[in-house]
DNA sequence: TCTGGGGTCCTAGGACCC
DNA sequence: TCTGGGGTCCTAGGACCC
């Protein structure tokens, strides 16, 4: 076997600069929603101490001092590059696992081996005059090595964006120098119980008795050896499973502290979660809502959640909001502050495996059914809320904060870039 | 006083990922 | 003042069964 990890360098900040070539040289970071977080960060940006997940109002002063371009995430615009990137891989090979917005898999195992590293420099060199993203590769027997060597081809610029770990013998050098937490799957958890027993690097645990894995980080931890001691244990999946569960949730942009924006929220997330269910043509069985202050406020704090049977499962907007704006009501303490609150859904069917309601007349759910779909297409043509179900909010204080977004260059028609 | 030995199913919570 | 939003998988333990 032979695995390809390929993905975007500094992927959000790499999509933000295809649009403004004058950035090129300049710091640059991605914030998450509600501008809250920097979630990506660029080489230059990284190198000035801006740390992943680092809160912006901490880096506000470094970032205005260093004249860091900071941006707003603009998840339509990464999602449609992400989506032409998998275009070019998919003419490589049919072979494709989309594993995150910016990390495929390919599997090369068809193709002469003596080609493999040919074709990973080649394909590389491609994504980046075609679609303009730098991107690395990584070359492994096994998912987890394909893993690894993208992340030591990231690290080291000697390698020209491509790293092969194949042969076990330049593996095994490479590995001793890679620390055991940066192996994919090993978290804090983990990484605390291997140093205890002074597994330190990929190779101390690559070398690691598969028992001792399986007794101290479970069946996960025995896979991870397994796959780095070169025995393929994770299958590509070119098809991705069917999900099993969705959610909707957000922070507010201003604490809500009564119960009718509160109703607005959960309603417009409830509205928002129906569309991703007819999306991909599922109906929910089960939906949970939750809302809760801030984690780091000194305010008095409060959590709470309920959730909700759909008997049958449904995925019409209108139950979905009702039910939300029920539980949110048992739910719902005064005399809060709330910072975020959510809907999630389960159970998820296939639309077409619902079993209809007894007191539905035939007619009903084909209508039903109908008006959802022209809600959809109506918000496809002309926009997110064009058309929407009472009590969803559009423009309340609530609303989310994104105060630097950049233009949707490649999905809205005004926003195209002009010469 | 002594009080079996399995199974299965479900859920909550932990750990990890990007 | 200001700290994201999704997902998946695994395990332990309780409920229940015979």
């Amino acid at each position: 076997m032979t695995f390809a990890l390929i993905d975007g360098n500094s992927f959000y900040c790499s999509c933000e600069r295809l649009f403004q070539p004058k950035l090129e040289r300049r710091p640059v970071i991605v914030l998450s929603n509600n501008d809250g977080c920097a979630v990506a960060r660029t080489a230059e940006a990284k190198a000035l101490g801006i740390k992943m997940g680092a809160p912006y109002f901490q880096i506000r002063d470094l970032c205005e001092r260093e004249r860091v371009a900071v941006f707003s995430s603009n998840y339509a615009l990464y999602g449609d590059i992400s989506r032409r990137m998998n275009e070019v891989y998919r003419t490589v090979s049919p072979n494709v696992e989309a594993y995150s917005i910016d990390e495929t898999f390919l599997d090369l195992s068809g193709f002469d081996p003596s080609r493999h590293e040919e074709m990973a420099r080649a394909l590389r060199a491609q994504i980046r005059r075609w679609i303009g993203i730098p991107t690395c590769v990584g070359l492994g027997p096994t998912k987890v090595l394909a893993k690894v060597a993208n992340k030591i081809a990231k690290g080291d610029p000697a390698m020209d964006g491509v790293c092969d770990l194949r042969d076990p013998v330049a593996r095994k050098l490479f590995l001793a120098d890679v620390p055991v937490a940066d192996v994919w799957g090993v978290g804090p958890a983990s990484t605390a119980k291997l140093l205890a027993i002074n597994v330190r690097t990929a190779a101390d645990l690559s070398a690691m008795d598969f028992r001792l894995a399986k007794s101290l980080l479970s069946v996960v931890g025995e896979r991870i050896v397994m796959e780095l001691s070169g025995v393929s244990c994770m299958p590509l999946e070119s098809v991705p499973p069917t999900r099993k569960g969705l959610a909707v949730t957000r922070s507010f942009g201003e604490r809500i502290t009564t119960l009718d924006p509160m109703l607005e929220a959960v309603s417009t997330y409830a509205a928002r979660a129906g569309e991703k269910l007819r999306r991909y043509a599922l109906a929910a069985g089960y939906m949970t809502l939750f809302m809760h202050t801030s984690r780091f406020a000194s305010t008095p704090s409060y959590s709470g959640s309920k959730g909700i049977e759909f008997s049958p499962a449904t995925n019409d907007s209108r139950k979905l909001i009702a039910a939300a704006q029920s539980l949110a009501r048992q739910v719902w303490r005064e005399g809060f502050a709330f910072s975020k609150a959510g809907v999630m859904f389960d159970d998820l069917i296939p639309q077409g495996d619902v079993a209809r309601g007894l007191f539905d007349a035939p007619d009903d759910v084909e209508r039903n059914a109908r008006l959802m779909t022209a809600i959809d297409q109506i918000n496809q043509r002309w926009g997110r809320n064009a058309a929407i179900i009472g009590a969803t909010g559009l423009r309340a204080a609530w609303t989310q904060k994104f105060q630097r977004r950049s233009p949707s260059f490649t999905t809205k028609l005004a926003d195209l870039p002009s010469c």
